[in-house]
DNA sequence: CTGCGTAATGTAATCGGTTACAGGTAAATT
DNA sequence: AATTTACCTGTAACCGATTACATTACGCAG
């Protein structure tokens, strides 16, 4: 409730003096500095940041744009975003759009209306699906892809496939399915292309049918999984694009009596925290989630600040973790 | 970059005018609406919410203090209260406070400085472990226990225990195991007091080395579950104080050579979207995160805005669910 | 003694909205 | 015709900080 101007007047000096003691300390003398705490610490003042941030135009906060937090491969980067928002002193405004454009909307008029400086884009988008975000508003993709535009923090989405099913292939598996994200989605594409790479370079027919589309949850992986249960040919191992959709799939396969890994090898991608915990414990693809998230902050808060970019796109390495949900094909078949 | 004043130059009308156009259009006449309408859209104006929010004194965010936001349980209701104050045209800054008090008084500090205008609050908190939120600022509990002080959203933690426990002793077992989450955690005192009410009526004397602390991780759940293990009069049952605990649990049980449920029964609290997933699915208390979200935040909307609260606490009803992770005690034993 | 540099402080403008108050005009009432 | 009323509009104060610029005091060199 109180003002700059009460402390002043308390302290017996101006409105400025009292700023620059808390601003600028070493311009104040000694007998000011402690009449004006002492003034301060009377009142119980705290000064109003509304008032600071609207005269200098800026708001200190940054939009995280998130498709769903309740999905646990967010959950951590938004806890690495945080943390260093927060270092830096600015504040994190939620914006869980639910995958919707017109949620994304309403955030982003809130960048244009002061209320927030930039924005953190956790979908992940290419040059086909546009980020309707207006160029000149500060942003960073936080989980971008091979041809994701703008400032971008991202894995080597294809590499990383190619690595699993360079893998899977290595321990005898020819018939490898694939359980996939929303066609469109770009990080579908890449690791889709990775899974090509991989068994092109095995000699491996491409065959559509192994490809079970579902949208990165544990229930799409838990449907699309019994399209492989009632194949004449099933295939001997799964690459899932992620960890939720694989849990959802050991799940089905399981209740139709497939075991795992003896006879079908399951692997993951993400390594969500409960791929450690599942059962069996599952293969997969460690994003350094933790790292991404404080370089995509680093760099959205030095483009908001006005600093030079060293780099425009940062690609981070991966781990391949490998678990109990895979082994070597069986040989001796039917 | 264009200000209110450029507009109202541009349509040849007062500032005042133009803020009226777009607050309060019914007291403007169709003459300047139009004028001041195509002056906005020539310009591109659009309002500095930083400058009307500093006029307002009100800065339209809401702090949500919660412990860890990785944590699943949190999430939902993390989802539920960004949902709801979305629509109320209120921001939602993340507080992850990471358990520390330190954090937690930071944000604290956003609300004393108007750069939030109150404060919910996830880590439940009664008498005891204080939250160190002054009185004056608008807060809601919104996960709260039978103690909790000030506007508090909960559910019966003690009763939804008791049904639980009262359970297992209905399928014949009589040493129940029980992991725990910090001792002085007020959820953990609630629903040990409901495991208490249901032992003590059906005459079950309480074994004191029954009890294995864990602080709510998946981890700490496989680490308390050796406990059990090593004894030489094994529980049948194992109840625990959330989901995590209990598939951490489940994990070493079943590495131990434990079968669940036909050598042990386990069960956890809060229905996580992995309970429904995990092997065995897991028999637990599914709490209404999405309903308790929406009313903390409704209940908060309406201290911050003045209105009367019809109720202070609020106490919603859970639901008990039954999956494969539970059966009765064989009879015969050893 | 004058002039100049430095340090500390004060005065007042400023940011971009909102809104109390004061006109001004035209229709309605007396 | 005079007065009241309703409606619309404009002027300017205001919110609480920051900060450019002016002012004052003092020490020191010339």
């Amino acid at each position: 409730m109180s003002s700059i101007r009460d402390v002043a007047r308390l302290a017996g000096v101006s409105v400025a003096t009292v700023s620059r003691a808390l601003s600028m300390p070493e311009k104040v003398s000694n007998e000011s500095l402690e009449k004006v705490h002492a003034a301060i610490a009377q009142v119980g003042y705290k000064p109003n940041m509304l008032a600071r941030n609207f005269r200098s135009a800026r708001s200190y906060a940054v939009v995280v744009l998130v498709p769903d937090i309740a999905n646990p491969f967010y959950s951590l980067f938004i806890r690495a975003l945080e943390d260093r928002a927060q270092q830096k002193g600015y504040a994190v405004l939620l914006g869980d759009t639910r995958g919707t454009p017109e949620r994304e909307l309403e955030y982003i008029r809130r960048v244009e209306t002061r209320l927030a400086d930039g924005i953190i884009q956790l979908r992940p988008s290419s040059e086909k699906s546009q980020n309707n975000i207006p160029s000149d508003i500060p942003c960073v993709n936080a989980c971008g892809c091979e041809y994701t535009t703008g400032p971008a923090i991202r894995i080597d989405n294809r590499a990383a496939a190619k690595t699993m099913v360079d893998y899977l292939i290595s321990l005898g598996h020819r018939r490898i399915g694939v359980i996939s994200g929303l066609k469109d989605n770009p990080h579908t594409v890449d690791r889709l292309e990775g899974y090509k790479d991989a068994i092109r370079n095995a000699g491996i027919e491409y065959d559509r049918d192994l490809i079970a589309e579902g949208d990165f949850t544990m229930w799409s992986g838990l449907n699309a999984a019994f399209q492989f249960c009632n194949m004449k040919n099933r295939p001997t191992a799964v690459f899932s694009m992620n960890d939720e959709m694989a849990i959802g799939a050991m799940q089905t396969l399981k209740a139709q009596g497939i075991r795992i890994p003896d006879d079908m090898s399951v692997t993951g991608f993400d390594d969500i925290a409960y791929a450690k915990y599942c059962d069996p414990s599952l293969t997969t693809i460690s994003q350094p989630a933790e790292e991404m998230g404080k370089m995509a902050m680093d760099m959205l808060l030095r483009i908001i600040e006005g600093e030079p970019l060293s780099q425009t796109e940062c690609v981070l390495p991966t781990e391949f973790i490998i678990r109990k949900s895979t082994s070597p094909v069986k040989v001796v078949a039917q």
